[in-house]
RNA sequence: GGUCCCUUCGUCUAUCGGUUAGGACGCCAGGUUUUCAACCUGGAAAGAGGGGUUCGAUUCCCCUAGGGACUACCA
């Protein structure tokens, strides 16, 4: 068997379309088995299908990996390249026999199919071709086939799904060359893990019935088999399959709703996958703590909140440094009232932040000049009685001589009071006024912040605006 | 239809035959804050169903139901 040290894994998608939440934790398993394991993590674009593959998707791929920090130990590898390997392995199968040439078309094929499903039986193509000895080859194009044997079982000893037994009278002659020349996915995956040195096979359990063919194949070839790991799917957060028809999503888009990487990369561990009662992992002690034996057999669901949850307890623990970095690269460049007024207020914004563009919602009104963009649920708290209610705290704190937080929040409490209101009652379209929103940090912090002009400024705003309409 | 896999709170999960079935997210209530949050405390919430095996099954076996994957000259 292979010693630990030359433990290789791969990742290995076809660039058809984005890069998903499953694609990355299979990404994920891979790399942290070969770390756990001195080994080499590599990243194989399956691109075989010349049509359907895309440079945006190949960038979509690389890029994304690169986000999370799953970068491969190499040079991304391009299936399609290895083109003429694969043919010289068709057709070495074909020398030893276990391949043959075959001229039926896709109507017979169809033909045969149709049949069996009326029939209500297993649908398995026959070819002609298989036993036949003398050739006499038509001058037409032909593909090359598989010749799977017809009895007995292929084991497959899976490391997260155990021992499975397939029946091989139900397999047919898969087709290995295309009637263009080209390989299929099923033969180049086999040659290239094979010659990549892959040792072991972790991706997706819709991969799972591919694997007695492919098993196959090695011995067919007579090349050492790699171990598998196929692991359960990730299905969406109402059960039904991820997959682009179903609305899945990029993992730029995870990026692009403030998510942080490793956020992304701690929750996509934890599913499927536990340590006890952990929930937060360091990269390192996910390394250090993983195992594929602990991967569960059953599929999981996507949860957003739980996602939203952890993000939040890594928000908590970033410094004000990376804060304002990550919430954008200018914001360094602010005047520096509003920097200041930011690293001040950004302790109590963070609380209120489950992602990076919520951080960058709740300083929104520290960052912008006026006039404020107020949100829908703002809107509504300014109702013609709330806006008539402003006017007249306004005209108190106008009065206001020292303009700081107790002297703040008593005018304000005396004033609901004697309006005969509750707090919430006048704080509500106070802070839509003043932030634009409905939850913000502390509303005495945000005045004394903004000093009284600013304040002042931002209510008349508000009642200036009604006054138009 | 066939082959294969799966099934513990709503969700992610723990449990190596004996537990008041634990934790996390979410939800609800209370406490703090006369605001939004945060925080603290508490609560509701699960072994799909039926048979075995066993002194004892969530745990082992079988059946049923439900879910999923595959069944391409896609990967």
């Amino acid at each position: 068997m292979n010693s630990k040290h030359n433990i290789v894994t791969r990742f290995a998608p076809s660039p058809t379309g984005f890069l998903h939440i499953g694609g990355i934790r299979t990404a994920l398993y891979n790399y942290l088995f070969a770390k756990k394991n001195h080994g080499k993590y590599l990243l194989r674009i399956e691109d075989t299908d010349r049509k359907r593959s895309t440079d945006d998707a190949v960038k979509a791929i690389v890029d994304g990996l690169e986000w999370v920090g799953l970068s491969p130990d190499e040079e991304p590898i391009f299936q399609h390249k290895n083109q003429k390997r694969h043919i010289e392995v068709a057709n070495k199968l074909i020398e030893n026999g276990h391949a043959y040439k075959c001229w039926d078309n896709e109507d017979e094929i169809l033909r045969q199919k149709n049949e069996a499903t009326t029939k209500r039986k297993s649908i398995k193509f026959q070819s002609s071709w298989r036993n036949k000895d003398s050739f006499e080859e038509p001058n037409t194009p032909f593909v090359i086939r598989f010749k799977t044997p017809e009895e007995g079982n292929v084991i497959i000893d899976d490391e997260i799904q155990g021992n499975i037994s397939f029946p091989l009278n139900n397999f047919d002659d898969l087709i290995l060359l295309r009637s263009d020349g080209s390989p299929t996915y099923m033969l180049s995956v086999v040659v290239d893990d094979h010659d990549m040195g892959i040792t072991h096979v972790i991706r997706g359990d819709d991969h799972l019935m591919n694997t007695p063919k492919q098993k196959l194949l090695y011995e067919a070839l007579n090349w050492n088999i790699p171990s598998f790991s196929h692991i359960p799917l990730i299905h969406g957060e109402d059960g039904s399959r991820m997959s682009k028809r179903h609305g899945a999503l990029g993992i730029d888009h995870y990026q692009e709703l403030g998510f942080l990487a490793h956020s992304i990369i701690n929750y996509l561990l934890r599913l499927g996958w536990s340590h006890g009662d952990q929930e937060i992992f360091t990269k390192d002690e996910m390394i250090d703590l993983f195992s594929l034996k602990k991967i569960r057999k059953s599929s999981s669901r996507f949860d957003l909140k739980k996602l939203e949850d952890i993000n939040s307890h890594y928000i908590r623990e970033m410094n004000e440094k990376d804060l304002i970095n990550k919430m954008g690269k200018d914001l360094i460049n602010l005047p520096k009232d509003k920097l200041n007024g930011l690293k001040m207020l950004l302790p109590e914004i963070v609380k209120r932040s489950k992602t990076i563009n919520d951080l960058k919602e709740n300083s929104d009104f520290i960052i912008n000049d006026l006039p404020l963009n107020l949100s829908a649920e703002a809107q509504e708290a300014l109702t013609k009685k709330s806006i008539a209610m402003l006017k007249r705290l306004k005209n108190r704190l106008e009065a206001l001589k020292r303009w700081d937080i107790s002297e703040i929040k008593k005018i304000i409490e005396n004033f609901s009071n004697d309006e005969n209101l509750n707090l919430r009652e006048v704080l509500l379209p106070l802070r839509a006024a003043i932030t634009g929103r409905l939850s913000s940090i502390g509303i005495y912090d945000v005045l004394y912040y903004l000093n009284k002009e600013h304040s002042l400024k931002r209510i008349n705003e508000v009642l200036d605006n009604v006054r138009k309409e």
